[in-house]
DNA sequence: GAGGCGTGCGCTATAGGCAAC
DNA sequence: CGTTGCCTATAGCGCACGCCT
């Protein structure tokens, strides 16, 4: 072995190939060329894979980087190639909100999505903001991802305002629950699930059926879902009815408070269509109280199968949107805006889960 | 404006000062050092709030910065000062796990982890990690992250294997839900939270309370719950009983298997004190099937505080952590790890949640 | 005290070199 | 005397920090 203070002039880390356990110095290429005899460049092009490097070379490099526990510097790799291989993750929550009582469907869409990335060879730099003085989206620009998924609630308004202006200016961006109708978006097909829960409903004898909807809400989605149900009605010739629910609460404080109008109301009712899974929870959480049967005396069907909804009583139907297919069309959208190539898939397939809510 | 040709030989960014909106290079400190006239390392410091930066310069540094819309190039500041200001976060799951049915205590705690470090100013890369030939934890080596944090089902054995041995050589590595004990962990005060569960069980007039858990399963967590039954029971003069659930089921079919094991042995009970919500809630539903009355005949305690247990018939009462606690706990924790410094705060305050399933 | 100069973090990409056909 | 196959040399990517003036 050479003499390790001549060399260590010239190339400090020659000294680690001498000795990986002593080594004082992160083990670099440079290291592994010595240990493989080739030149440092080579040993990068070996390990991405260039195929100008011959096979035999490749496994004596693989070898020595094996040998000397050599990974990649991602950071000096990602200065040099500009790119980071990264993708920004933004969940929005409301101000304040406690990470336990969020909604579950932004989890598992969370969730899917990482994966989705994960299985492109991409990380995911996930953040939660809610308070509007801490809304930041600059990765793209602090050169710490290639592009950004914005996914959560609607009611945070300044923080999708912010978002939008981002995505307005140029920044690489897709969202799931944005008010805004020009950024790039991604969503369920509510019409067809709000038609498929209508005509469940219609198969299972119910008639006087009540959307619980609003056609102010900033969740687009809501009212997507209350047209796929008005739809349906009108197509049996019968009469949609809005349950409309007000501004300002928890979804399920929303729900209840649908419920216990429709209830005052007067106004007959055999079945209740929820715009979305909390809101049915808090309806069905009325009904029981108020001693009104379900399903025998009123069905009841949500939508986004939330699995609370399996525990309540009875276990809710509802309209389940394909988990695993949002985190991808996430992505590849994404990816495609990134490479800026098209990509039209934009419609998330649903299926419908009939419980014990909406069967008599 | 300069001649480009000339000019993007010697410094090509300069162009980039003279006309932004027209650059064809990123916007880089030197550009910002030109607007301001000073030196790039001058305003490297100005921006890293360096005092040795008098106030005016710092101003007009500023003042160019914002002008040019300029941001630090993260990989470069990282690769200059070995830093990445980063914690990876892996989500241990099963294999092949649904993220809809996938822990909400773990989403919970993962929302608050990215928080507590956001607060921390550290960006958090996640990753869901299930399959035994995916695990991957070498963000230290790559440079991509400063630590690590594991959290997630103690389930996937082959999973926290490979972590624990990542922890043992040397990798910054703090963890909920290992298996392994010599692993630096956070927990809950488990044993708090179960006598308190206890107690409450006891003061609403129980006394037959049988407890749901196993001395062999892989999460610690739940026999330090039992444990704290035990005591609790006994410093009571009551002797503890163990309704051991079965390895290899989901929790919740694991509460499920152990009620029906409970109900089926004849012994008579008036309570249940289960390990986990998810399995109290499997109980609850076995219990409900078989028309006995919650809370009037038997009551019922959970552990973990998770929101479904809100929504079951009765609602489910329930020993809660602290999840912001316990988001911040995990990342100071990994904080002191990676600047070797100590840090014996290990146990997460927990409260207890009554609900309507444990009062007669 | 305030700020400039020079260097190198570790990597990838381009151009170039040197055999062998 | 090209051409091909395989590798080396060199030049930065953009920043932060030690050492100067």
């Amino acid at each position: 072995m050479a003499d390790e203070s001549d060399i260590s002039i010239k190339t400090p880390f020659s000294a680690a190939a001498a000795d990986p356990a002593k080594r004082r110095y992160r083990v670099t290429s440079f290291d592994v060329a010595a240990e493989a005899g080739v030149s440092q460049s080579t040993v990068s092009r070996a390990l991405a894979g260039d195929p100008v490097v011959s096979e035999a070379t490749r496994a004596r490099v693989a070898a020595a980087a094996a040998k000397l526990n050599y990974h990649v510097d991602e950071n000096a790799a990602r200065l040099r190639t500009g790119k980071t291989g990264t993708l920004a993750v933004v969940v929005v929550c409301r101000p304040d909100e406690e990470f336990k009582s969020f909604n579950p469907f932004h989890y598992a869409l969370l969730g899917s999505v990482c994966a989705a990335a994960s299985r492109r060879r991409h990380e995911t730099l996930v953040s939660f903001q809610g308070a509007p003085d801490r809304l930041w989206g600059l990765y793209q620009e602090q050169r710490k991802a290639d592009g950004l998924i914005v996914i959560g609630t609607s009611e945070n308004r300044p923080a999708w305002d912010y978002f939008h202006t981002l995505g307005q200016s140029g920044a690489h961006l897709v969202c799931w629950g944005s008010p805004h109708e020009d950024l790039d978006w991604i969503r369920s097909d509510n019409h067809g699930g709000a038609r498929m829960a209508t005509e469940h409903l219609l198969d299972s004898g119910y008639r006087d059926i009540v959307c619980i909807a609003s056609e102010t809400s900033a969740q687009r989605q809501f009212w997507e879902r209350y047209e796929g149900y008005a739809e349906c009605m009108v197509a049996n010739g019968l009469k949609p009815r809005l349950a409309r629910f007000e501004e300002g609460h928890t979804r399920e404080e929303q729900g209840r408070r649908a419920a216990v109008q429709l209830i005052r109301s007067g106004e007959p009712f055999d079945a209740i269509f929820a715009c979305c899974d909390e809101m049915a929870l808090g309806a069905l959480n009325v009904l029981r109280e108020q001693g009104i049967a379900v399903p025998e005396q009123v069905g009841l069907v949500g939508f986004d199968g939330i699995k609370a909804g399996m525990h309540s009583a009875p276990p809710l139907s509802s309209v389940e949107p394909d988990f695993q297919a949002a985190g991808e069309m996430l992505v590849d959208r994404l990816l495609s805006v990134i490479a800026d190539k098209p990509n039209e898939k934009q419609r998330v397939p649903v299926r419908l889960l009939p419980r014990g809510s909406s069967r008599r």
